[in-house]
DNA sequence: TCTATATTTCGTTATATCGCGATATATGGA
DNA sequence: TCCATATATCGCGATATAACGAAATATAGA
């Protein structure tokens, strides 16, 4: 529940695997240089899944939480969804925690 | 668990009650005017206890929370405890969540 | 020493979060 | 159409967190 963005944004922060996916996804290149898509697009679901270790099921929940915070986005192409950094989110709430601290 | 203080922190910060705590002591003199000693030892948990409306183990745990992160500290003072922000922690969070995100 | 006040700690219950496997959905290609 | 692949959703058990009241601890003052 609640409507509340920054709420949802402190909790996506508040599990090492979601901040680690986070801190993976703002340099694709170094950390998914595997990826055969262009890294242009986004990282897909399955590398990170891959990079992880954890099943795929929860890999997908902690790709959900950070969606509805809102620090990435996921863009399908065919069969895939690649996700991306949504760095206006990130630097908004940066600031607004600055702010409201 | 985990040595990690980061983590801590931002577990800290996941829970609304904690940040409202957190933004009260930011201005102790707007928000608990009628406390009889200086606010300038802190503020005393009874007080915070009162503004919340919680029970008072839980407002405790919720101080013990904040103190973990190392973004308040408690000054004893007699039968109470007095606190207050930690600028220079809270400062160092927000500046290494910058570079960490 | 006794009592009142302030705070923490403990034990319990309720709820939320994490991780899993199984299943559902969507796309692509044979 | 059928099958393989990619991802999401569901349902479950395990663990973590939140809230409470009761009891423990510490200080102040009569």
């Amino acid at each position: 529940m609640s409507g509340n963005l920054l709420e949802e944004q402190l909790k996506a922060l508040s599990h090492p695997v979601r901040r680690d996916i986070l801190y993976w996804l703002k340099q694709p290149e170094l950390y998914f240089a595997d990826q055969t898509h262009p890294l242009s697009l986004g990282v897909c679901a399955g590398k990170i899944e891959q990079k992880i270790g954890l099943s795929q099921s929860t890999v997908s929940a902690h790709l959900a939480g950070l969606q509805r915070a809102g620090f990435i986005q996921g863009q399908k192409v065919g069969q895939w969804i690649f996700y991306s950094r949504n760095e206006t989110v990130i630097a908004a709430f940066l600031a607004g925690l600055q702010q409201q601290l």
